[in-house]
DNA sequence: CTTAAACTTTACCATATGGTAAAGCATTAT
DNA sequence: ATAATGCTTTACCATATGGTAAAGTTTAAG
């Protein structure tokens, strides 16, 4: 029945592609909850969210813990560090960008007399005509409602 | 046949759940390549590669140019900021960590003296070898606070 | 012209999702 | 004790994966 993941960033993966499952860890990142609670907003059976728990928690993005007859849900985000790291490996394709670590460096160059250290321009490889987007570029958070 | 993605971080993050198409992105980042030769190391006849082709095609992640006989396949890892960024949301849920800001602010702290240059490594790829594993200390992207 | 290369497409399969409905099971109210 | 809650589990379905084998298509060689 369950799918024999070959590694943990299977499961991790996996369990992020769906709109339901990210609006549940939007969810509980608010807080704990219950399932009654995080099944409140879907427009599906108490069954179904089930299930997407389970996946949740097989990818150890949640843990569930029996309190009486409820069942309480806690987010644990840490396999998305190991997701993030990975993706970081392709950093240098994506398209032009500035995060904390940019600004900071470029704040030294500038105010700064010396030339702090030559800046391993991110080779443009291609620079795929893509736009140099920049700031959040939908961020999950607002749940992707399906029905 | 082709699943309806309500989201494009859907087929995103379901396009890197599985290991044969990460090697395929790893590969990818050493330059672009054929179909064969993309196909070469694994164990899977060409149409199943074409497949896996098609999926990374539909999340974005790579783009298919016919040349005569052959094609050849470029990665395009904007997508996977996209994808970041959303996961970038938790970041505060991660264990502790450290990344190359946290690194950097601190050896300016202990040793004032050095002369800071976050050296920008090598970039150690696993060759396709379906694991990616590599410990990578999370690169600092992460710090993209928006807002 | 004929054949081989390099892919893609088309059946076909087995299995996993994503859902529903209905039955189970504890636990808590009444 | 009985009924209602809060989930989970068990069929059951339709669809999408992940693969294979075989046929189809171009394009390049002989």
């Amino acid at each position: 029945m369950v799918k024999h993941y070959t590694a943990p960033l299977d499961a991790t993966f996996f369990a992020l592609s769906d709109p339901t499952r990210r609006a549940v860890l939007a969810r509980l990142a608010e807080g704990e909850a219950t399932v009654t609670d995080l099944a409140a907003p879907f427009p599906m059976t108490l069954a179904a969210l089930t299930k997407h728990l389970t996946l949740l928690e097989r990818a150890r993005l949640i843990v569930r813990e029996k309190t009486g007859r409820t069942v309480q849900c806690r987010l644990r985000a840490a396999p998305l560090k190991d997701a993030t790291d990975w993706m970081a490996t392709y950093e240098r394709f994506w398209p032009a960008q500035f995060d904390a670590l940019d600004a900071y460096l470029a704040k030294q160059t500038i105010t700064a007399k010396e030339p702090a250290c030559p800046q391993p321009k991110p080779k443009p490889f291609d620079s795929h005509g893509a736009s140099p987007r920049h700031g959040n570029a939908s961020s999950g958070r607002g749940r992707t409602r399906k029905s």
